[in-house]
DNA sequence: GTCTATATTGCGATAGAC
DNA sequence: GTCTATCGCAATATAGAC
């Protein structure tokens, strides 16, 4: 028996739910109801509903820039490589936040005063990590001369990122055989970087 | 001076709205204040908010099956210049239709009761139409044999569709010295396609 | 720290006058 | 077809008992 504090239990429910519905769409008694607890609990501990879901997504969001520190790191590796143990991060991490990427999403389409801003800050960063590797990679005469890399890097994002996205709606009419995220990043990824590459 | 009716006035509004901060956080008064007629009108034009919601999602996305049904009659076309002129398309609808990917978008990750099942049998038919043509492709020793066409259609939709839906979010921090949709959705496709021929 | 009870506000919908 | 006025309800938040 794991024993979880009223704010631990609180903001794990509150993420599947937030998740699933929304912000807007989800009250606070419909929160405390599903936590077994007290409506009064969310003011009290999170100083009410909006606060709450700051939580959430501040604990949503702790891993993306890790990573990105983390593949940064690796000077050494070659651009190719640095792209692809991005794209093993990416899987990586959806898999442990199977929520992140319609926090993200939601975030970026119709953002909140709170949560707004900090998304807006994550995502700049792996923007500016993408087009300066895929720079880079033109430069060593690897990737196409020729690649717009702000087009380019959009591409994988949206490649690599859409299927965490639209998975809820993809499953009712495809038959995902195999329900591993890495497995579909690295098949777009390999599709992509194919794609780019001067030579195979 | 054009003159509309006011259920035409409402639903370019209420588009507007319901793209920008989702059913839930619009209000009904918010819609009229902004079309400046009655908080009533809603419930005797489009018999309540939902049915508002409704004509408006309808209208939205009447051009995508059009679309595609006109890529299909395209029989005489290969594999490679079908997919060239559904992504022609996707750029094209965009265009006309600014807020149909974040109609499209909610809808997936939230659905709505009315909203849900009509998305469902729209994308289904892209993923079909997709997937059947990157099979063909193979079959004709176009397109790499390894391919996995699950995971490539998500792909190309992904790579396609995932620029109009964080496009705002996007802007904020790469500048697109073109704001044409056709060039970028060019641009991925170039990659994708580059990526998925057997030989270049 | 958790509860009950309640204050307050804003919601969608509609009856009825014009 | 458009308005005013209002109903009934559900929202968040909180004061105060325990």
């Amino acid at each position: 028996m794991i024993k979880t504090t009223t704010q631990e239990n609180l903001i794990e429910i509150a993420t599947q739910l937030f998740a699933t519905k929304g912000f807007a769409a989800v009250s606070v008694r419909e929160l405390t109801d599903a936590a077994h607890i007290n409506v009064s609990a969310i003011s009290y501990h999170f100083n009410g509903k909006e606060g709450l879901y700051q939580a959430v997504l501040k604990e949503q969001l702790a891993p993306i820039l890790k990573a990105l520190q983390f593949v940064k790191s690796k000077h050494t590796l070659s651009p190719i490589d640095r792209l692809t143990l991005y794209a093993d991060q990416i899987a990586r991490i959806h898999n442990q936040r199977p929520f992140l990427a319609r926090f993200i999403n939601s975030e970026s389409i119709t953002p909140t005063s709170f949560g707004g801003p900090v998304i807006e800050t994550h995502l700049s960063q792996v923007y500016q990590f993408i087009q300066a590797t895929l720079q880079e990679g033109i430069d060593h005469g690897e990737f196409q001369a020729d690649l717009d890399v702000n087009y380019a890097a959009i591409s994988l994002v949206g490649s690599l990122n859409f299927y965490f996205i639209a998975k809820p709606l993809i499953q009712k009419f495809i038959r995902l055989t195999n329900d591993d995220n890495a497995e579909y990043t690295a098949h777009a990824f390999r599709i992509y970087l194919h794609g780019i590459l001067t030579q195979v």
